[in-house]
DNA sequence: AGGCTACTGGACATATATGTACATTAGTTT
DNA sequence: AAACTAATGTACATATATGTCCAGTAGCCT
């Protein structure tokens, strides 16, 4: 069926101007809802009624602007795939001085949710698991991922079995700690940054690139 | 409603004893197959229509052993609680000679399955995204297990903040290794003992408690 | 002004879910 | 053999889900 119509270019913030009349909701307003809901509920919460209830307009809407659910969570998917993994390879492949600064430069994306969103990963990780299509897409993020952290490791002298595995201690690590959606203030996980660098690089980091730290998630707010 | 009634002691094996006539299943097959179902499917997909169907009987059956879902959700929660973190402790608690046998200790809970199921944890975890219940329940856990092992690693001379680093560290990883849902034979997690070793503890393991640990994957099969 | 068209609402068909009411079955007991 | 009763099946009421069909509507364009 060839209804599903492209978004025609409307102007970003113009209300609801564009060719058409009688539009109440757009393909975005369905997209973002569907986006949000998939973090905050999971695959499972993300159905068409209770969407369309939220936007206050009847299914029929949906099926004007996709083919079916299944179009929808496609484009969940690819949203996701163009989005949460690409940061990690800049921030790990970034040159620095240290070790520890390096790490620091990936923990960037850790405090940052403009560079890496935990709840969408989570989300799209659970939806894995009913899934073998999704969790081919994600288990090669998660690889690409983790080489990168791992070569970034094997340029400041770790063997290649060590590089791999302190990779993977960062990166699980990370994944597990937001798997268990803890409660802590940004001020109390910054006192922790000096201890965790010691443990994943086994080196003793230099105040300065603490401080630095510090400040750039200052600037990017807590 | 006092409707429910408790699990009768018949004989383990008897295939049909008891006391009362015509029963098809009993109160522990559906139980079974709703932890089976949680593990696999998630809480959502615990239904008592599907679960009925593979059991072969109808939803009065489940009607007469159980009040509502809630009370067969609350049973698996219960399942859980009385399970899956003791083994933890115990081990954490475990004397060791040094810190890296303290750790290859609890790292028995991470290849044994009896000890530690961690799909079954996965599946509450994600459940307690949707529920602030079982989201302070397993939170206690949670922190029962870091305190178990920070404690430990303090026994061996790290300054209180580190042990509780490292203990996140090492438990978080874990958790987060098994969210990837990483295919890996266990030849292979094995190999990387020594270097886990190394980045948890930032000490060398001795070869003979490497040897040790692999006699007891091999006892315990996997 | 009137048509075009992009979008929307409402009715319909179907599937699956929970929970209740009540008759029925098959062993146990008397 | 009859009564008893725990467990089950069937039927009903209700809620929520997806997807289809088609009539209607509101702004643009000629």
């Amino acid at each position: 069926m060839a209804r599903q119509t492209h978004r025609s270019m409307t102007k970003p913030e113009a209300p609801r101007s564009g060719p058409a009349g009688n539009i109440k909701v757009t393909r975005e307003d369905w997209l973002d809802l569907a986006l949000e809901t998939l973090i905050s509920d999971g695959v499972e919460g993300v159905r068409i009624l209770a969407l369309g209830q939220k936007l206050g307009v009847s299914r029929s809407s949906f099926y004007w602007y996709f083919e079916s659910r299944q179009d929808l969570l496609d484009q969940l998917l690819e949203y996701w795939r163009n989005k949460n993994t690409r940061f990690i390879i800049e921030r790990a492949k970034r040159p620095a001085p240290t070790i520890t600064q390096a790490v620091l430069n990936v923990f960037e994306c850790w405090v940052d949710t403009n560079l890496f969103n935990p709840r969408l990963d989570f989300a799209i990780r659970t939806w894995a698991r009913s899934s073998t299509f999704v969790h081919e897409i994600i288990d090669a993020a998660d690889n690409e991922r983790v080489l990168a952290i791992g070569d970034m490791f094997a340029r400041y002298g770790y063997s290649q079995e060590d590089a791999f595995v302190r990779a993977r201690v960062l990166y699980f690590m990370q994944i597990g700690y937001y798997s268990l959606e803890i409660i802590e203030p940004m001020s109390s996980r910054l006192s922790l940054v000096p201890a965790y660098l010691r443990s994943f690089t086994g080196r003793e980091p230099l105040d300065s690139e603490i401080e630095a730290f510090a400040r750039y998630v200052e600037a990017t707010g807590a």
